[in-house]
DNA sequence: CGGACTTTGTTCCTGCGTTCACAAGCGGTT
DNA sequence: AACCGCTTGTGAACGCAGGAACAAAGTCCG
């Protein structure tokens, strides 16, 4: 494995890198319709993006189409996939196994992508045991030990809020560096360890902000009520 | 009410309004706790934010602050839900009761931050009747209906990837214009009408990612594998 | 075999978001 | 009453993402 056997793309920028794992999705689905290719057209449409903005996120890959026809749907899909690491499979752990939680780990989509739950843990006896998605849950104070066991770094919290921060604390001394948290607060973690934050109430609330600014219009100076 | 009496601030950017909903959130804690005042610096630590930007967020509303002390916890409060439009509750409808949706409907989050559920829509008839915090699921079939008759004009969609985009025309030609969709497809809507999508496998493939890009330290032109 | 059409890859540019840094203003103190 | 320190609010610069337009390249057809 030469170092220089990518020529080019150093770096990818967060946002593409979302996009990216849009695309793959898509690629699969048409992979599965039995499709051999795709002009960046019809993905950008199906993808909900810009077709500029399409062609421009996978050049960061490297030339990956041809041009005149568009890309190859196996190739592309195979060549997305070994970008974003979802050729190997990741092993994760999720702790809260209240109703959210139990959605998350019950999902499918997961499994398909190359990620798999090693560790379902919950602070609640009562649901220690329970099967979801075919792992048992395991009561939290395992934390340590499930993380160690299969070398986990990627870790989704879904725990009441007050005591997010603590299982944080926790994961993180435990070895994990990579974060995705469910709960409405703010995760401090020491540099080096990435959290994404999805704050599902916030959309809400972005969505309701936008709807009452549509409500009113603003004609130049004058303010029309519909 | 005159229309002159915000002095300041006719456009609010969507990722400042993001970030608002998060500072309410974090002083409804404050307020609970008894705190009377704040400094940006403590308010943006524990919103996960730099403090210069959210004094910029802030000052979108316009002066609320008191230099050299902070900001009145109460009154910024107060500021933030009307800015944001907390104070009106919203009638909102969900459609696909299924583990996420579930969760969803049962987060005694959202009622407290001025939405609530008034109908949710599922098409399995065995889970029709089912109570969820405390509102029984109807037959999707009922859409049209619901959304008339609580004038509803935001909707959240859980269903399968399949169905969604025939939900999501259904609720637009209901009167629908602001949809949170979860089903993982890009959902076409007509002008006027906003989707936020939030995709759960995006999150972890995107954290995924920069996981393994931490693994690989490039230094100089050398790779170091640690 | 050559031309024209289609589609990619890239470059430029515009606009937005974020961050830094400084001036303005208020309370506390002497 | 005046000074000093603290915090807000704002102005400017930087970097980044998004969109449009253009050039390169390959295929299909005459």
């Amino acid at each position: 494995m030469s170092e220089s056997r990518e020529p080019r793309a150093r770096v990818i920028p967060e946002a593409t890198v979302a996009r990216l794992a849009v695309y793959l999705r898509v690629l699969t689905g048409l992979a599965d319709a039995g499709r051999a290719s795709v002009s960046s057209g019809e993905l950008a449409s199906a993808a909900g993006v810009n077709p500029a903005g399409l062609r421009k996120d996978l050049s960061y890959l490297g030339p990956c189409g041809v041009r005149g026809v568009g890309y190859a749907v196996p190739a592309l899909r195979e060549r997305l996939a070994r970008a974003l690491g979802v050729e190997q499979s990741r092993s994760c752990v999720l702790v809260g196994m209240g109703n959210l939680g139990s959605a998350l780990a019950g999902y499918a989509g997961f499994g398909t992508r190359g990620f798999s739950f090693v560790g379902l843990l919950d602070a609640d006896p009562a649901r220690v045991g329970d099967v979801v998605g075919g792992t048992a849950v395991r009561p939290v104070d395992d934390l340590e030990q499930v993380v160690a066991e299969h070398g986990v770094t990627i870790a989704v919290v879904t725990t009441p809020a007050p005591v997010a921060q603590s299982v944080c604390d926790r994961l993180v001394d435990a070895g994990v560096r990579s974060i995705v948290n469910f709960a409405p607060v703010a995760l401090q973690v020491p540099a080096g360890v990435d959290v994404r934050q999805v704050d599902l109430s916030v959309e809400l609330q972005v969505l309701a902000f936008l709807d009452q600014q549509k409500g009113v219009q603003v004609v130049g100076e004058q303010v029309v009520l519909p």
